[in-house]
DNA sequence: ATAAAGAGTATCATATTATGATATCTAGTC
DNA sequence: GACTAGATATCATAATATGATACTCTTTAT
């Protein structure tokens, strides 16, 4: 077995891995066939490592249908991701604050690689399931939050992440023009915060602000989505702009590492 | 070695879920030799582990300092939970309503062995900062939503659950006489919900409805807390208990399989 | 300034541990 | 009642993980 490189690298534990990474929107709970297929690893293996999940209360089985699901250890992981993550403890109030003030979903999104990635929401009003979920991601060209943390990069840092990053349609409306992506960034660049429509949900609105670090440089942001029905950009600017950037800047100080 | 059973038990993949699980509320970022003492694993294959870990996207690694934390992927697992639990789905969007409805902290909870956990918040208002993260497991005797549920199971069960279930202590008015565990549950096993003060949080006030499955019996409920200051009990039961109730029995259908 | 300590990193020979092919058992289908 | 598909169990083999040791680097103390 060639595996990845060697001696410091342990092949059967980054194959359990890949076993709970196979569990996703689609593949919400498996057997160990569907396990073994959708992990390329062979019956055997699989049966070996899924049974270590399970004793070890990584995955729950159904004694019925031999299913495997997530089990709740998934979430005591989550758990200590939010203590581990210094912003989570600065935002939180913050964010309850300006939650209740808009009346708005309002979310904390940090960037993950090329993708934002939803770390705490406060869901308001009806909203699609996946909008209420942490863990999210989304590509950072996309969202309006994505785009307000790059917007206070350099402009070489901008060119190169807009050229480049990847994108993806959700919508009929989707921006997937990289021109057009651009202007937004520059825009953002000159406002201080983004604004997004019909990105990811059609008629939908999203507002976000960049959390600047100590370096100038943002890679978290404040995001608020409402229905562009209801809310104008005029109104938009008057009543829930101020008060997301003053929560952006109040949770400011210092953020993450490098990732 | 000895590990565990044999044969169909990986022990490197244990080993290495030893080092995720090592991560909670105090150890919140960890050196090797940290990771090594905590887990009581030696140098040399928290080493190479670790090193698993971090070349799988499981632990960031700080370059400065070489420390170890939690990285997002442990949020996109949570992702991946949150759509194996029918009940999540089935709840978002009651609990969304409610929040907005009530004002206050709405939370749903599962149980979990013999504690509950937090699977989703709505926080509204201050709260302890623990308060507003999901994933955080109590002793569901402590709890009003483990009363709650339990209070819905046969008095031979319930007899058991309260003379053996774990207790614990959070602040000088957590109750830790089961005999007056004992009544609550079975208070709430005639009312139908179940209220709880002082518990964990001095002054906070919990109200707890079962989530009733098919067979009857509940694992999950909707809570909510709210101040002891501003909500008299004639209060709780007239603005916020008919409306808790409701959102849980219309979430009811099916829930989760025997954990 | 130099030494000592503490922590991270790298190497390597050994046998323990994971491997995966095969066989058996169980439950649903035609 | 025969057939299929999937879950579970067994086992000989060598490939893989092991952990002792040695090497670097940075920090603290003398």
């Amino acid at each position: 077995m060639k595996e990845k490189q060697n001696t410091l690298f342990v092949g059967s534990l980054a194959k359990g891995l890949k076993l709970l990474r196979a569990f996703d929107e689609t593949a919400t709970e498996m057997s160990l066939t569907d396990l073994a297929r959708r992990t390329g690893l062979d019956k055997s293996a699989t049966q070996r490592l899924a049974n270590t999940l399970h004793v070890e209360g990584m995955l729950d089985k159904d004694p019925e249908t031999k299913r495997f699901r997530p089990s709740h250890a998934w979430l005591e992981l989550a758990y200590a991701y939010f203590w581990s993550d210094p912003l989570v403890k600065q935002a939180m109030p913050q964010l309850i604050d300006l939650s209740q003030r808009l009346g708005s979903t309002v979310n904390l999104t940090e960037l993950s690689g090329d993708h934002i990635i939803y770390v705490s929401r406060l869901p308001n009003g009806s909203s699609q399931f996946s909008a209420t979920l942490v863990g999210r991601r989304l590509p950072a060209l996309n969202a309006s939050a994505g785009r307000a943390m790059i917007a206070t990069w350099s402009p070489e840092e901008r060119q190169h992440v807009v050229d480049t990053w990847p994108i993806q349609q959700f919508t009929p409306k989707t921006t997937t023009d990289r021109d057009v992506i651009r202007a937004g960034v520059e825009e953002a660049a000159q406002m201080g915060y983004a604004t997004t429509q019909n990105q990811m949900i059609l008629n939908q609105t999203g507002i976000a602000a960049p959390i600047i670090g100590p370096d100038g440089r943002a890679h978290a942001a404040v995001q608020c989505s409402v229905s562009s029905h209801h809310w104008s950009f005029d109104r938009i600017q008057e009543e829930l702009l101020p008060y997301i950037l003053d929560a952006a800047l109040t949770i400011a100080p210092q953020s993450r590492g490098g990732y």
